[in-house]
DNA sequence: ACGATTGTTCCGAATATTGGAACACAAAAC
DNA sequence: GTTTTGTGTTCCAATATTCGGAACAATCGT
């Protein structure tokens, strides 16, 4: 009885989302954040039909579904009945961004690793197999800041999500590569779990990765793992990255392989940081 | 049912906050989002029997609640066992911002207006009593931009809130209006509804705004009302506004009444530019 | 070691959700 | 003008979920 829905899947781009969130059984909420996560990452606002066309629910459930999000301000109903993101989605994020201690404490660390090498720096952290992106110091300010903040990326294709992945315990690494679907990006993109695994064994060895071309045509990066909590991230804990980043005709492989040791460095004090930062017992009041 | 007002057994006398989202019945979902508010807008990590104060919701009930967010990415449990922002929050938001049509549209005005002035520049939108940040063009970039994204505001007491309000259709105004609760911010902030009605009296009869550090003190601003959908918000549609900010010691209110023209004049082209551009039949596709 | 606090699980009772069907309403087709 | 199709909304009995007190487990403070 999972809101299965395995087929209809009317381009969206990767639809690996509908399993997404997959076995956990959150009842009601998790209904209702099904709905939210189609509408917020349709390219375009959708009307009843549309989503109806895309779950497959009943059409009485489903408007109950949407009348209460948009009760609550998480989605917002156009004068046309088209349904789109709600504005309180920004007001949550924003104070899920500015209390961020991982972003705090990396901060220093990405401006000293972009005075370095003088290339776009990124911190990011993993969720499922996706990277979220929470921070990034850029060259230039041509592309918006903001642009990027929240920005969701695979994985198993970029620089920071194979640094992340590399550090994960066996048990959780493997959920994680069985949720994988492999599609190819660019010519670079690694195609199977097997040639994943040998990529996330040679990063392990070195302490970092590199991302020739494997996401984007004409970008590189290399990254290195930070990890918070207990022994990478055995238990709880937040699992994430830093990576340089820059165009393919100015960065090279040797370049990233270059500036390997400054981003494994830096990754390393922002775990230390992290460490001494956020775990000790810090209640002040009480 | 009707509102549950005076209903809940739980005695909820002191109830602060916990009625934030009002008469809306939205069931589950809705219980679930004031827990996660709750969390979202304390300003440290809260344990389980600092929530469990706070709701007084019986713990199983609570908890369940709780492992449900978590489950679902919108709250991250630490090692400590203490809940705080989930980051599937940011990946929400970074989509409702980047694909919001209103932001767009405003940008290039915004940009002309902050070349104009040299000060600060605002777009926000009303929701409920409150205004939310959708951009900001800055004089210098001192502090970081996506900070301000997302944030809210008290509509009564800032230009953008005032101009917003100003615009509503009566009905509308008096909903709103009977849910503030005037909190001396500062020596000028408004303190009854009385004060803020007269004042928005005349800011529809001049077509702008003014906060005289009526919120934070040293910080002035003019603003102009933004609205799309049919006349001035009647039904369905959006409320908003634009600003210019500044210093009290660099602006004074007449520099402030002399820029008036120039921010009017940006608002209704935003809001026309809205009008043809969000409400015409634009479907290409199907 | 002991008691006190905090966090988790369990299960009958209460309640919200489910989803099919009927109902308005509009737009297109006849 | 009338019918037909399509879209969005409301209604209600059957059902699955939530509710919440209480028992249980784990942790902390002394």
């Amino acid at each position: 009885m999972a809101t299965s829905t395995s087929d209809g899947s009317t381009t969206n781009h990767a639809g690996n989302r509908v399993a997404a969130e997959s076995t956990a059984d959150t009842g009601t909420l998790g209904k209702a954040m099904a709905v939210l996560e189609l509408v917020v990452n349709a390219d375009r606002p959708l009307r009843f039909t549309d989503i109806h066309a895309l779950t497959r629910q009943p059409r009485g459930t489903l408007h109950r579904h949407l009348s209460h999000l948009v009760d609550e301000g998480l989605l917002f109903q156009r004068a046309d009945l088209a349904y789109e993101p709600g504005l309180r989605l920004l007001s949550f994020a924003h104070r899920a961004w500015s209390r961020n201690d991982l972003r705090r404490i990396a901060r220093p660390h990405l401006d000293r690793l972009h005075a370095e090498t003088g290339e776009t720096v990124h911190l990011g952290v993993l969720r499922n197999t996706e990277i979220i992106y929470l921070d990034k110091v850029e060259s230039r300010q041509t592309v918006r800041m903001e642009s990027q903040i929240g920005r969701v990326s695979p994985a198993y294709c970029t620089g920071l999500g194979k640094a992340a992945l590399s550090v994960l315990p066996p048990a959780r690494l493997d959920d994680r590569l069985a949720r994988i679907v492999y599609y190819p990006f660019t010519a670079n993109t690694h195609r199977s779990r097997g040639a994943l695994v040998a990529d996330l064994d040679r990063i392990r060895g070195r302490g970092y990765a590199i991302d020739a071309e494997e996401h984007e045509v004409e970008i590189r990066c290399v990254a290195a793992p930070v990890a918070t909590g207990d022994e990478a991230g055995e238990s709880r804990g937040i699992v994430g990255g830093i990576s340089v980043t820059g165009p393919a005709y100015r960065v090279t492989i040797g370049q990233l392989e270059a500036w390997s040791g400054l981003v494994r460095d830096a990754a390393n004090a922002i775990s230390h940081d992290a460490a001494v930062g956020l775990c000790p017992v810090s209640m002040p009041d009480r």
